[in-house]
DNA sequence: ACAGTAATGAGATTCGTTATCAATAATACA
DNA sequence: TGTATTATTGATAACGAATCTCATTACTGT
């Protein structure tokens, strides 16, 4: 049967409390850092079964990593992502659903899952970047 | 300056003779039994060229590794994927890359980029899964 | 042919993630 | 409330993908 433990909590407050997506690694050490001494594997775990409950999003770093945010569960949804801050904004896309369902069918794929998520540089990091000119 | 290597070439002709993506390490253990004394080294440094050179599409598999594939140089486009046995079918969708472009505007995101891939199982795999039930 | 130097490759190294396993602590039940 | 059960934890080892090192090799222009 499945435990309550303050570690899961922490983790999932620690995640919730995030504007973007993070690397269980960074999650750790900001846990570290605010005197929690919960373990490292203990948040990969927390973090795995989070996304499995549909209480997180997980994707995959371009360096590899896999990354992580709260989200809302139950309903599907995009990313819309800063590469530079990874400030985060959830979309939606029924038009991208339904594309990605024919398109599947079309070729005749069943079963169709899809990846897609739109990369980007935020208003204010767009502002750092070229300030003046 | 660039040399042209056989190295490089094995490197293009393996991977131009494969239907689907496939790993750098599985590629390299292709050539090694194909005869090839290639390096391993080598295939990593020769399947990141190809993918900046535009010669060839890579993206990160569920389990984080990077996968490689041949592709029609110079067009943009995205992958249709079996997920049983690699086949990949190259897709154009313009009315995705249009989307894309406005979802960010829309939230003041600058130079767009953009993750969009679709896995199912194609319909051989289909017909293997559930053969009659 | 030869010099200059990009490319190679075996092995070491880095880094993210998962497995191990004894110790701990959350839950059910008497 | 006390106790037995067993899921969970965490320090560390192990693993695997990818990169780095650096001496050696071999393209290329002259």
């Amino acid at each position: 049967m499945k435990r309550n433990t303050w570690q899961r909590e922490a983790v999932r407050t620690a995640l919730g409390s995030n504007e973007g997506f993070v690397s269980a690694q960074s999650l750790h050490s900001t846990l570290r850092d605010t005197g929690s001494p919960i373990g490292l594997a203990t948040v990969y775990r927390a973090l795995a079964d989070l996304a499995v409950e549909g209480e997180a999003d997980s994707l995959q770093s371009l360096e590899g990593e896999s990354l992580y945010r709260a989200c809302t569960p139950g309903q599907h949804h995009h990313h819309l992502i800063c590469r530079n801050c990874g400030l985060t904004v959830e979309i939606e896309a029924d038009a991208v659903e339904l594309w990605a369902q024919s398109v599947a069918s079309e070729h005749g794929f069943t079963q169709p899952n899809h990846v897609v998520d739109v990369f980007g540089l935020c208003a204010e990091c767009t502002a750092q970047v070229r300030p003046g000119r």
